[in-house]
RNA sequence: GGUGACGUGGCCGAGUGGUCAGGCAGAGGCCUGCAAAGCCUCCUACGGCGGUUCGAAUCCGCCCGUCACCUCCA
């Protein structure tokens, strides 16, 4: 069958329109990417999940992507028109706050450049063809700015160098916010460049030979402004003109606002088709803030390290956490709508990726098995597929998606045999599964965030003393002192270790707590 | 105040005019020495008020509520 159109929600036009990629069956788009200055929460990775399911999905229709994900770690200032030296950014505060970690801001913004990578491998996000630096752009970006300076877009004043919002058409067009007037009655009270021609106008270079990060420029020694290198970036790697934008919600104005309008100054027309933008999630439905104790890196919960301040304390005892189990919490939530991230919620979601790679393994023997029979399981799974498939394309619908992900695998713990035909069907349709979904297993090379090991034994010497309790156990049961058998699985749940009485002996697994 | 999004059962969340979403929790049952896991059954909602229609969670209007952005937060 042909497969389904791909459909996303364009926040340009707001309708959900059917994705047509300039050049044919090759999607190439531009995901903004986090400033480096902390480390990443599960809010920020909502947003680039959003982006790795635009390219599975149309890897999954046979598309070629291009996907250009940058890395901001330029330190901003809090304050666009705060251009004064004495300014400070997130970068520099962080220094600030941590600085004995640190030899320099550049290896602060190394640090959570390399925490960043890690835990996107963590959460099985595939990786971008390219992942630009701005500080490797800053050449590209002076350019650009000298080039909109050169072209009457821009203008300087003795604090830096000014977009000039009148000078391009429809500013404002994607937020809505384009009244001039409605800018000027709100703006906050900060320190304004009274220079400025606009209060719409944005910053492209600062000055401040102070900064902690410098550049030379034919303004004196500074830095650039936040928009600019998203412009800057994508054009290079993607072209003038390429399909489609993707980051938080936060970023429809002011940032992609300004993107759209240096975009068009540059090159005399807008670069990108569809904006697609990722709604904030809220946890236990409140706001995630740090006051609140509500507020959750992904390393919080995949490896907690008890004495890193970072983790709040309410969880600092939890963690351990399978990273994709955490990535199947996210997808409970169609990316478009407000979710609300909760602890339940991914307590089922670990027992939902246990569900998939039990049936994965079943699949495994029985395929080593090979028994002659049916197979009933390919049409039915085949079925599941489509609509697995019809769901996502269906801007990016996960939540009917994994349920008819966890039909399919309904179908496969239901069968009471599996015969080789069948089982082959069914590691096809799971190696699909995993392919559009990436919740069954990680396609990362990192060894899997090390889970709370309390125990003084390695791994393998751990199972053979639960083995051998075990059999201790058996032995009691045998010989029906069920009192004795019962406290031994007492000890063994109070050390996290779930028994289960199978027809065939006993089996055991570590617990998920939270 | 401006801009944009969203309101579905105890909870999370599908569903865009008429037939079951699904999951979690809960209740009962099967299985088990007892459990756990799994399986079966049950629990049936659409913020409010109008309107359109033979028929609305679904379309329209108004109201209420929640969230986000309004110069650097994904």
């Amino acid at each position: 069958m042909s497969p389904p159109t791909f459909r996303l929600y364009n926040t340009l036009t707001h309708e959900t329109e059917p994705v047509e990629p300039i050049e044919d069956e090759h999607l190439r788009f531009y995901s903004c990417g986090p400033t480096v200055y902390t480390y990443a929460h599960i809010g920020n990775f909502r947003s680039f999940l959003t982006a790795d399911l635009i390219r599975r999905t149309a890897e999954a229709i046979g598309w070629d992507v291009t996907n250009v994900s940058n890395i901001t770690d330029v330190g901003h200032l809090t304050q666009d028109d705060l251009v004064d030296p004495g300014g400070e950014d997130k970068m520099q505060q962080a220094l600030e706050r941590e600085g004995e970690r640190f030899a320099n801001i550049y290896d602060l913004a190394r640090h959570y450049t390399d925490a960043f990578l890690k835990d996107w491998r963590a959460l099985n996000l595939r990786e971008p063809e390219v992942r630009p630096r701005a500080t490797e752009h800053v050449t590209d970006q002076l350019e650009a700015v000298i080039e909109l300076v050169e072209t009457g877009h821009a203008y300087t004043t003795d604090k830096g160098v000014y977009f000039r919002v009148d000078s391009v058409e429809d500013y404002g067009q994607l937020s809505g916010n384009t009244e001039s007037e409605q800018l000027r009655a709100t703006e906050r009270d900060t320190v304004d460049d009274p220079e400025k021609k606009d209060p719409r106008d944005f910053a492209l270079w600062k000055h401040d030979p102070d900064h902690l990060m410098h550049w030379h420029s034919p303004w004196g020694w500074g830095f650039p402004g936040w928009h600019i290198e998203c412009s800057v970036m994508g054009m290079r790697y993607l072209g003038e003109k390429f399909d489609l934008h993707t980051g938080g919600e936060d970023l429809i104005f002011p940032h992609h606002d300004c993107e759209i309008a240096q975009n068009k100054a540059l090159t005399g027309g807008p670069a990108v088709n569809y904006w697609v933008h990722t709604r904030f999630l809220q946890v236990e439905g409140e706001k995630m803030s740090k006051s609140k104790g509500n507020f959750y890196t992904v390393r919080d919960l995949i490896a907690p390290a008890p004495d890193d301040d970072h983790v709040p304390a309410p969880i600092r005892t939890q963690g351990g956490v399978d990273p994709l189990a955490l990535r199947y919490t996210l997808l409970q939530g169609q990316y478009r709508k407000p979710f609300n991230f909760t602890l339940d919620t991914l307590r089922t979601a670990a027992r939902h990726v246990q569900r998939f790679r039990d049936a994965s393994d079943r699949v495994d023997e029985a395929i080593e098995a090979d028994v002659d029979g049916p197979d009933p399981l390919g049409p039915k799974l085949g079925d599941c597929y489509d609509r697995m498939l019809a769901a996502m394309c269906d801007d990016l619908n996960t939540p009917a998606a994994t349920a008819a992900a966890l039909e399919g695998v309904r179908h496969i713990e239901d069968a009471d045999t599996l015969s080789g035909a069948a089982a082959h069907s069914a590691r096809f349709w799971l190696d699909r599964t995993n392919d559009l979904l990436g919740i069954i297993e990680s396609e990362t090379e990192d060894e899997p965030p090390a889970k709370e090991d309390t125990s003084p034994l390695s791994g393998s010497q751990f199972a053979t003393s639960v083995d051998a309790v075990l059999q201790d156990r058996e032995d009691a049961r045998a010989n029906g002192e069920y009192a004795r058998a019962d406290a031994i699985r007492d000890t063994l749940e109070a050390l996290g270790i779930e028994v289960m009485d199978r027809p065939e002996g006993p089996e055991w697994r570590r617990k998920v707590e939270l």
